[in-house]
DNA sequence: GTCTATAGCGAGATAGAC
DNA sequence: GTCTATCTCGCTATAGAC
């Protein structure tokens, strides 16, 4: 992707982060790019075209990067620790576009809907599948596996809501603290396994 | 509230929901309310005026609901257990509302995204308190507590994105769920309080 | 590849009759 | 309290020069 291009991309994360996606004005972008409005259109087809960019990469970029954590590792309780960690780093250190990635989908037409749902769910299944066959196989504690993902995904992405880059705790110990609340609370068989 | 106004508000809910606040028009509103759009002024002041209305209905009626469901509860482990089966229920019960709540915020003016800033931080410092006096005397697990309570809040606030009414599983039951998956795991001490 | 200029539309809100 | 009619503005997107 070429330079200007990119620019563009960044000032458009930040204003619809800030202010939403139909609250944001293509001149707002263009104001932020140090480019007339017009030449944004060189570069993108809409301003929807510019949101599905960012959504599609975010998501391409996130599955990537939990498939490079995961990668070599057998133990499914080693496994699931990594991917939570990677998941929350991920979640502290693209906060903004994961942010819209949750709240801006209703700006995208049918097609483009369904091309990022499709990428969205094989990501999560990822998780899923990681959960299921953890109980499954007793490593995990029994339970309803589809409502504890569900639980586990949630309050992992949710820290993007919270997170603060100068704040107390780094992308880093916050991935440690949440590794240890999944892994060895509630995923954790109560007693049976603490010492197996 | 007039039945007008309650139609022109169920409206707006649906459509802020379906399609967000800043790409609904004030003619669909009026169009699902069965009025002209210019009739929506003699009951609101602004578009703003019925978000506003919504996100502090809605977080009122959230303080009030959790504390008809805590009042006489003494025990800190019941306390907690009583206030996210509340907070789910609720979420559950409220699904638009709530999700609105959680996504529009930065379509309020600097005043009406301070009041309703002020009735959410005394909501969300309820959950903090308790969790904190719990971790202090013993009951609940030692940690982080600002973190654990942020884990749980927006676990618990998440499942507005995902329960359906007509699913699988209940309010009731899902909360029923979240209860147990608060308490006896991201709160139980891992052994010592067990049996006590 | 970026510019100026503008088309074309729909938005939020208001005026004033009934 | 609801209506019709309309104001005014800012939006996305395009045309065409350079």
């Amino acid at each position: 992707m070429n330079a200007t291009k990119e620019i563009i991309k960044k000032a458009a994360i930040n204003l619809f982060y800030k202010k939403s996606y139909f609250a944001t004005a293509m001149s707002s972008i263009a104001l932020d790019s140090s480019i007339q409005k017009a030449s944004i259109y060189y570069h993108y087809d809409s301003k929807e075209d510019i949101l599905f960019d960012i959504l599609m990469t975010t998501m391409k970029e996130l599955t990537a990067y939990i498939e490079t954590c995961l990668k070599g590792i057998e133990n499914i309780d080693n496994r699931m620790r990594a991917a939570v960690r990677a998941h929350v780093k991920f979640h502290c250190d693209r906060q903004k576009e994961v942010l819209i990635s949750d709240s801006e989908l209703r700006g995208l037409t049918a097609s483009n809907y369904k091309a990022f749902v499709i990428q969205r769910d094989a990501y999560e299944k990822k998780f899923q599948d990681m959960i299921i066959q953890g109980i499954d196989q007793g490593y995990f504690a029994s339970g309803d596996a589809k409502v504890i993902s569900y639980a586990i995904l949630t309050m992992c992405t949710a820290v993007a809501g919270w997170f603060k880059p100068k704040g107390r705790l780094s992308g880093n110990q916050i991935s440690s603290i949440y590794e240890e609340l999944v892994v060895t609370k509630l995923l954790r068989e109560s007693s049976r396994r603490d010492i197996a």
